[in-house]
DNA sequence: GAGTTTGAAACT
DNA sequence: CAGTTTCAAACTC
């Protein structure tokens, strides 16, 4: 099927072909590329996408701008047609790259304030352009005003052009595929607004570095502007998620308070929710060691510290699930719709209820992300505000919360601290707009509807990690009290197992009404632990839509 | 701008 | 599949 991805100004199509379609439209500011696309027609790419109904609505640009209405496709179909492409319906299309956009890794468009900026020509001497050395061949365009040598890589020798291509498809059949698993958001990379827009996606052979710690553009994921997942085997990486490093870089290059902001509230939020959900630079580097209860790291998701919040957290009962805590997301509003996360690749199933979840939330997160002339989103507003300490009133009285009355007079909070409690702070305005309290800002209700959502998330994990260990002692405490109950030829009536399970029993009991209060639409792509009674008395854990799940 | 470093791609 | 070489971009001076 045909997919649309609406990046900025731009529409990228892409069809299941292991060939590099792209097509200019409109100019290099307003482009659609069909990347892959072998004998389609322009009709069947039109009903593909569906311009006539509403896929791109639904990932496109937010409040209503979509910048590709239905008209727009007249000159799609004539470009199509007058595309320098030999055939009609070219095995192997490329078009010529200025009005290109690129399905890469290296981005042909580099995004400068919103708009897409024509990227440096190569300068291949050895390659002819036509190996994946050179970014034009790879980016599956035509060389145009480049600087490369005895360049192969253009219509008048389509021939060798195209023998090229099958030779590079002969070795690796997704070659011309896009490196970076999809993401509409990934692109953007504007100066003002690199807020972890890197939380996109993932590289699909991931990276190898060795010495630049993939925080340079060496790195692809780096250049991709994502961080490292379990796909890379890079050597001491330091990008991923609460890399100070990697902190240091973006605070140093952007001096965006926010994104300090923000990093340092996904660091709180982590070291608060487990010891071992934030990932300090040392413990990345544990891939490449044992640590894990001796288990290899390579079996488990921990290359990023980052988890999706339902993902995999019970699945092993060891380290895998120390890793999956999970985090920023629920800090981070930019992180919200893309997250780069390294779930645990486990089940299928787990991975659609993720991309499911993933999507509702890329889904309301869209318009602060892809819409570039927005005014300054009166949530980072708060936060700005809440930085320099002058919010907390300012909620007090829209919330009439004592949580931060309470802070009044004490030592200044750190910056993750100040996040963690903006975001306490957005949950208290979801609660004043519960209580029909003047409605704030549709985007700001949205996010913090989102903020809510990701709150519930990380708290239904982190009680599910607790049930899971609740009833794993209680389990075990019971099996041992029996098993010397036996030995020691008593017949107890209540074992002291009983009494103890009693404690969790009750609090099991608590703990899932709380849960079952949530809306369904809130926790429905989320496995619900409970605990079932055995025969024995024994509380036994149970994951619902989710008995895949290692018990 | 020249030289070096780096890591992906290509090759063996 | 692992090791080596080639290549061009990124980086440094």
């Amino acid at each position: 099927m045909l997919t649309a991805e609406v990046t900025g100004s731009c529409v990228k199509y892409t069809w299941p072909s292991r060939y590099p379609f792209v097509l200019p439209f409109n100019g290099a500011r307003n482009s659609i590329g069909f990347t892959g696309g072998v004998g389609f027609t322009s009709e069947e790419a039109r009903s593909a996408v569906g311009f006539h109904d509403s896929v791109l609505r639904g990932s496109g640009g937010g409040a209503g701008t979509l910048p590709y209405e239905h008209q727009q496709l007249q000159p799609l179909q004539k470009q199509m047609h007058a595309s320098p492409l030999p055939t009609p319906r070219p095995s192997i299309p490329m078009s010529i790259k200025p009005e290109s956009p690129k399905g890469r890794s290296r981005p042909l468009f580099e995004m400068k304030e919103g708009t897409p900026t024509r990227k440096k020509n190569c300068n291949c001497k050895h390659s002819r352009c036509l190996k994946l050395y050179c970014e034009c061949f790879a980016s599956g365009v035509f060389c145009d005003g480049c600087n490369c040598a005895n360049c192969c890589n253009n219509v008048e020798n389509e021939a060798t052009r195209h023998e090229a291509v099958e030779a590079t498809l002969e070795r690796n059949p997704n070659a011309f595929r896009p490196k970076i698993g999809n993401s509409p958001h990934s692109i953007r990379d504007s100066k003002e607004d690199v807020v972890e827009t890197t939380l996109v996606g993932k590289h699909n052979k991931g990276c190898h570095c060795k010495k630049s710690g993939c925080l340079k553009k060496y790195c692809e994921c780096f250049q991709a502007n994502i961080l490292c997942s379990e796909n890379c085997k890079c050597i001491d990486c330091k990008n991923f998620e609460g890399s100070e490093e990697r902190k240091a870089l973006h605070h140093g290059d952007h001096g965006n308070a926010l994104t300090y902001m923000q990093q340092a509230a996904n660091a709180a939020l982590n070291g608060a929710i487990g010891p071992s959900g934030y990932f300090s630079p040392a413990s990345k580097k544990r891939k490449n060691q044992d640590l894990f209860f001796g288990t290899s790291v390579k079996d488990q998701s921990i290359h990023s510290p980052v988890q999706y919040p339902n993902a995999g957290h019970v699945k092993n009962s060891g380290p895998s699930s120390l890793t999956s805590v999970p985090t920023g997301r629920a800090a981070n509003p930019a992180s919200l719709g893309s997250a780069k996360a390294t779930y645990s690749v486990q089940d299928e199933k787990h991975l659609e209820m993720e991309e499911q979840a993933e999507s509702s939330l890329a889904l309301s997160s869209n318009d602060k992300i892809e819409t570039p002339a927005r005014p300054p989103d009166p949530q980072k507003i708060s936060v700005d505000d809440q930085s320099n300490g002058t919010h907390s009133d300012k909620m007090t009285e829209e919330s009439g919360s004592d949580f931060v009355e309470g802070q009044r007079g004490r030592r200044p909070m750190s910056p993750g601290t100040l996040a963690l409690m903006c975001d306490e702070q957005d949950m208290m305005c979801v609660s004043s707009q519960n209580n029909n309290l003047p409605p704030i800002l549709p985007n700001n209700q949205r996010m913090t509807e989102m903020y809510a959502e990701q709150e519930k998330c990380v708290l239904m994990a982190f009680r599910e990690s607790l049930l899971k260990l609740i009833n794993c002692g209680t389990a075990k405490e019971a099996k041992f009290s029996s098993m010397s109950s036996k030995a020691e030829a008593s017949s107890h009536e209540d074992p002291v197992c009983n009494s103890i399970s009693r404690i969790p029993a009750s609090a099991n009991a608590q703990v899932s009404q709380t849960v079952n209060t949530f809306p369904a639409s809130s926790n429905s792509h989320f496995p619900v632990a409970r605990t079932q009674t055995l025969e024995n008395g024994d509380l036994k854990p149970t994951v619902e839509s989710a008995d895949h799940v290692d018990k």
